[in-house]
RNA sequence: CGGGAUGUAGCGCAGCCUGGUUAGCGCGCAGCGUUCGGGACGCUGAGGCCGGGGGUUCAAAUCCCCCCAUCCCGACCA
């Protein structure tokens, strides 16, 4: 491609509403522009790079059998109110109306729609396994399109569905998608780590993320440098370190703390370490009944687990007439009302002499011991862990690093089939719903972390497998015709040899083509200059700060060496 | 949805507090000339409903009210 020729407007500044690395640099170097917010076009350099990534995705899918199709963007509401998500999505589905009246959204996903292929087509057990996928523009109406582009509202996405038989088919189907999605993201050069996903209240066995390392991601992964221990931050398991002092149990007192309702108050007025302070998270469940969870002072309640373990969605009480009568601020395990339900956080487990609340407005218990003085309830893990925390296998500390997720499987089960009637004759003559998993991959997204991996301060340093084209020829003099002529002839070499080449033909200073090359990342510089025109040779820089000299016919040679 | 901030030329910004010439600067863009190896220089020029609407005033980019858009933070706690 001739740079003269070509769409490629590059920035030399950032514009004000790019916050991060990957928005700015993807505004700079000419890959995308925004519509509107989390709404963005890919011009013709970005097009290219998410090619590259389709194709690797493609590949990969193909590979393992599943079949590429193409679904609707904008999807009819029947079937989504017969899974019922009409009415659970909320506001992040994009609802709109035809000409009758008639309501439709624009996909954020395509379980209902292919669930309802598979109704339609699928009819007996000799059909399945299928594993069906599309690379297609999405749309959630994200509450707020952070992050510039990494969180954008209309997005591309590799979405696959695989419909079984059984749970056991599933299995199969699952295992080679998870080994499709690690070949897909080591063929894309970058660094990344699998961990296994929260479920979530709607239940669905396993989930596994793939998680791509960046300084500036969302995602928090705790990770033990010891035994390999690997989970998101929100659902790993960890032994809360133990600072404190064995010490003898001392006798329970009432004391009387005027005023202290937070935990800091009272930390403050009895002079007393958080981690010695029970705290006593009262929340009520969606079915209306009350819970309570203790935990170590200085921890916060994941409101995520604390359901989980319930079995019914938590949420603060808001109802300010039962939070006075429950004395919230003073609420304790001891002498508390008897409907409620106690659990314990693994945080209080081996402490002794703790503070609590005294169900009594200005008055908390010292030296309260579980199960002595108090039922600590049902134990178990309703905290995430933090700096400090170590690894529950080994007890080594744990290492916290930040990603973004730009792939998730998981095995959806019968959930959308039993909803959408999609059923097929199994070989004992049952009908019987398909057991769906589904893998998705965010494409664009991978584009946007890819960057926010891999740049440094010239721009942005693609990996082989993405850089939009591999090698860039620079004219440093566009008035000497012979440097012209022989400029041209190495482009059409290279364009005989199949190699993806920018060469930037503009009359422009060699300085601003220096910079527009190493902005956009192509890997590899050829220079014809005053070298050439002296000794006939040719400057191979490489964007991660090679340098060499090459004669005509080495090119071939040096390009044989720097093929990813 | 709550909080904070910002909207002035394609991009980055100044001007607004304290109302008053023809609204500026840098980059970019067009023309001419000089330059020509890491984002050159000079001259000339094009390009603005000062986010929108309403108000105050003799007079509004500037003061007041409403709306819209964009960005950031939060939706985390006894």
């Amino acid at each position: 491609m001739r740079f003269s020729k070509y769409y490629l407007p590059t920035l030399k500044e950032a514009p004000s509403s790019s916050e991060i690395k990957s928005h700015a640099l993807s505004l700079r170097a000419g890959l995308t522009r925004k519509v509107a917010a989390g709404i963005y076009v890919y011009l013709p350099l970005g097009l290219r790079v998410l090619k590259k990534i389709e194709a690797i995705v493609r590949e990969e899918m193909d590979k393992a059998g599943a079949l590429e199709l193409v679904l609707s963007v904008v999807q009819p509401s029947e079937l989504w109110k017969r899974s019922g998500r009409w009415d659970q999505y909320g506001p992040e589905m994009f609802r709109l109306k035809d000409r009758n009246q008639r309501d439709f959204c624009l996909g954020p996903t395509h379980e209902e729609l292919v669930t309802h292929l598979a109704y339609l087509d699928l009819k007996s057990y000799k059909d399945l396994p299928v594993n069906l996928y599309q690379i297609q523009v999405k749309f959630r109406d994200e509450i707020r399109p952070r992050y510039g582009i990494l969180r954008a509202r209309e997005f591309i996405m590799k979405d696959a569905y695989s419909f079984c038989r059984d749970e056991k088919e599933l299995d199969t189907v699952y295992q080679k998608m998870h080994q499709t999605y690690k070949r897909i993201t080591e063929r894309l050069g970058l660094e990344y780590l699998v961990v296994e996903a929260e479920t979530g209240l709607i239940g669905g066995s396993v989930s596994h993320e793939f998680i791509v390392l960046a300084q500036d991601g969302e995602e928090v992964i705790v990770q033990c440098g010891k035994c390999n221990y690997l989970a998101k931050q929100e659902n790993a398991l960890f032994k809360p370190f133990q600072g404190l002092e064995p010490e003898k149990t001392l006798d329970l007192k009432k004391v009387h703390t005027p005023g202290a309702k937070t935990i800091e108050d009272v930390a403050e007025y009895l002079n007393t370490p958080l981690e010695k302070i029970v705290k006593t998270m009262v929340l009520q469940g969606e079915d209306k009944k009350i819970y309570a969870f203790m935990l170590s002072g200085d921890r916060e309640l994941d409101l995520e687990r604390a359901s989980k373990e319930a079995g019914t969605s938590l949420s603060l009480i808001e109802d300010r007439g039962l939070a006075d009568k429950l004395n919230l601020g003073y609420f304790g395990p001891i002498a508390a009302p008897v409907d409620i339900a106690f659990f314990s956080d693994h945080s209080i487990e081996n402490k002794k002499n703790l503070v609590v609340g005294a169900n009594q407005k200005d008055f908390h218990y010292i030296n309260a011991n579980h199960c002595r003085d108090f039922n600590p309830g049902r134990w178990g893990s309703f905290t995430s862990p933090k700096k400090g925390d170590l690894c529950r296998g080994c007890g080594s500390a744990l290492a916290f690093r930040k990603g973004i997720e730009i792939g998730h499987i998981f095995k959806l089960g019968k959930k959308y089939s039993e909803k959408l009637d999609a059923k097929f004759l199994d070989e004992d003559g049952r009908l019987k719903p398909f057991t769906m998993g589904c893998y998705g991959i965010g494409i664009s997204r991978i584009m946007s972390a890819a960057i926010e991996q891999l740049s440094d301060r010239g721009g942005i340093t693609w990996p082989e497998a993405l850089a939009p084209f591999k090698v860039a020829i620079i004219v440093t003099n566009m008035g000497d015709d012979r440097l012209l002529t022989e400029a041209d002839k190495v482009y059409q070499k290279l364009l005989d040899m199949g190699i993806e080449v920018l060469y930037d033909d503009r009359d422009l200073r060699a300085g601003v083509k220096f910079k527009d090359a190493e902005l956009i990342g192509i890997p590899i510089r050829f220079i014809l200059g005053k070298n050439f025109l002296a000794r006939g040779l040719i400057e191979a820089e490489t964007r991660d700060g090679g340098k060499e000299e090459l004669s005509l016919e080495d090119i071939t040679g040096f390009l044989a060496r720097h093929q990813g």
